[in-house]
DNA sequence: AAAAAAT
């Protein structure tokens, strides 16, 4: 199987062989010529597995078929709109579409906050075909009058279950508003959650349904393990952990904005290189940091969830979660940074016992038990063990509980003094991933495939909206709040 | 329960 046997035009194939890739992803085999043929679709796989191009290359040809050569603004009306969660990922994709569209007479731009509007509206006003944006500063421009999507043919949402999560859906549902009915939309992500699904199932025209792998959202390429410490002992062991790997890169993820800045700070000062990247920061920080990172000058990147989804660093070997996320579907997208494209990653958490209930959903929704070990040195608190999940104390005693349990007696000493032990094991042919047993009936239930689609009927009770914003529980399903998304 | 996204 070749670009070319999905059809792909040349001037595609040409710009896909330049950057080296000679064969199309499972996802891409299945999406490309779903997108070519204009229909709708819904797009699952795991995470580092190609979706973007799967998505832009297509996009590029659909719109190549009727591309104009006119230099006249009038004549490039915006035909697609690709909307992303964070202003990071918008310039990612951005840089996919300009990297497959090199040899097609189309022009794109990528629109989100944070910088200049100057140079956005000059771009808009000469005429661009496709605009990638996140969506704050693309309902500025519509304010502004400085962009028209009255003629959009494709909108693309990528990472769809954040885009259409709480916070964002007031935007998009005013964005949506100003698109014709008449377009193919396309909805990709990891994970989709039962909710976001019915939401879908009233934004798209009976989707076709591409999905690769889903009982694995996961990569196998990943080894994941738990490193149970008491909250206190946390920012020693990562000391301890990233001095036992001191070439590898890492990407620390924490809940909180104020915990980022301050757990680089502490990186530094024990002489660790490291920054910080979250939402606080100037949008020039932020660029800078992240290129920094991507380009190896930096070794180690604490961030908040801004990193979570969709960021592409080549070859990153390992994801620390300083803290576990609050939502199951975080930790997917979370690790996915690592064991991209095939290569092995690992993925460590620091887990007190406070957060053994996260845990217990973490390993239910991905249906794989987490190795736990205790670092010598770094224990958990007293009743890490009565916590939360107790379901393999006794029963299947096997190598994870008991792990924990053969290490655990040793006397909290001084952190420093702690003696060197398994660290993340970095890649290489003798670096097998440990997989944990997998719950097939779990594994099946986090979004049922099998029957997609369901109209969202009485008895499918649709969820309803948490209004944290406005202080109060509206209890009307979100299909009605979001009104102008039904188009069927 | 926090973060992100316009200023």
């Amino acid at each position: 199987m070749s670009f070319a046997d999905l059809g792909l035009i040349p001037e595609l194939q040409r710009a896909v062989s330049e950057t080296g890739y000679t064969e199309p992803t499972p996802i891409q085999q299945q999406a490309i010529p779903v997108v070519l043929s204009g229909l709708d679709m819904m797009g699952a796989a795991q995470t580092g597995t190609g979706k973007t191009a799967g998505f832009t290359l297509p996009l590029i040809q659909r719109l190549a078929r009727h591309a104009s050569t006119s230099t006249s603004p009038a004549r490039h009306p915006v035909r697609a709109l690709v909307l992303a969660p964070t202003r990071e990922l918008a310039v990612q994709v951005h840089e996919s579409v300009e990297t497959y569209g090199k040899y097609v007479p189309l022009r794109s731009i990528c629109i989100y906050g944070g910088v200049d509007m100057r140079g956005q509206i000059e771009a808009l006003r000469r005429g661009v075909e496709i605009v990638v944006a996140t969506p704050g500063r693309l309902l500025d421009h519509v304010q502004q009058k400085t962009i028209q999507l009255g003629q959009v043919e494709i909108l693309v949402l990528d990472e769809a279950d954040r885009m259409l999560d709480m916070g964002f859906i007031p935007d998009i549902r005013r964005i949506l508003d100003l698109l014709p009915a008449q377009r193919q939309s396309l909805l990709f992500s990891a994970t989709f959650s039962e909710e976001i699904k019915k939401l879908a199932d009233r934004m798209l025209k009976n989707p076709t349904l591409v999905e690769v792998a889903r009982r694995n959202m996961v990569s196998e390429t990943i080894e994941h393990r738990v490193h149970p410490v008491s909250a206190g002992l946390k920012r020693n062991l990562l000391a301890h952990l990233l001095r036992h790997e001191p070439d590898a890169q890492a990407l620390i993820f924490v809940d909180t904005k104020l915990l980022c800045g301050r757990l680089a700070h502490y990186l530094t000062r024990q002489g660790i290189s490291a920054d910080a990247i979250h939402g606080d920061k100037s949008q020039g920080q932020r660029t800078e940091t992240l290129e920094a990172f991507k380009s190896g000058r930096l070794r180690v990147l604490v961030a908040t969830d801004v990193a979570a989804r969709g960021l592409d660093v080549d070859d990153l070997p390992l994801v620390i979660n300083f803290e576990l996320p609050h939502t199951a579907e975080d930790y997917v997208h979370r690790i996915g940074r690592t064991g991209r494209a095939g290569r092995s990653g690992n993925a460590i958490s620091l887990v007190c016992a406070e957060e053994k209930g996260r845990l217990a959903e973490i390993q239910k929704l991905i249906g794989l038990d987490i190795p736990q070990e205790v670092v010598p040195g770094f224990d958990p608190e007293p009743d890490y063990d009565e916590v939360g999940t107790h379901k393999r104390k006794h029963r299947d005693a096997a190598p994870r509980a008991s792990a924990a349990k053969a290490t655990a007696p040793t006397p909290a000493a001084a952190p420093a003094a702690a003696a060197p032990t398994a660290a993340p094991r970095r890649s290489g042919g003798d670096a097998r991933p440990t997989r944990g047993r997998r719950d097939k009936r779990v594994a099946a239930d986090g979004f049922d495939f099998s029957k997609p689609y369901a109209p969202a009927s009485e008895d499918n009770a649709a969820p309803t909206v948490d209004d944290r914003s406005s202080g109060r529980r509206d209890k009307r399903p979100v299909a009605v709040l979001l009104g102008g998304l039904g188009r069927k």
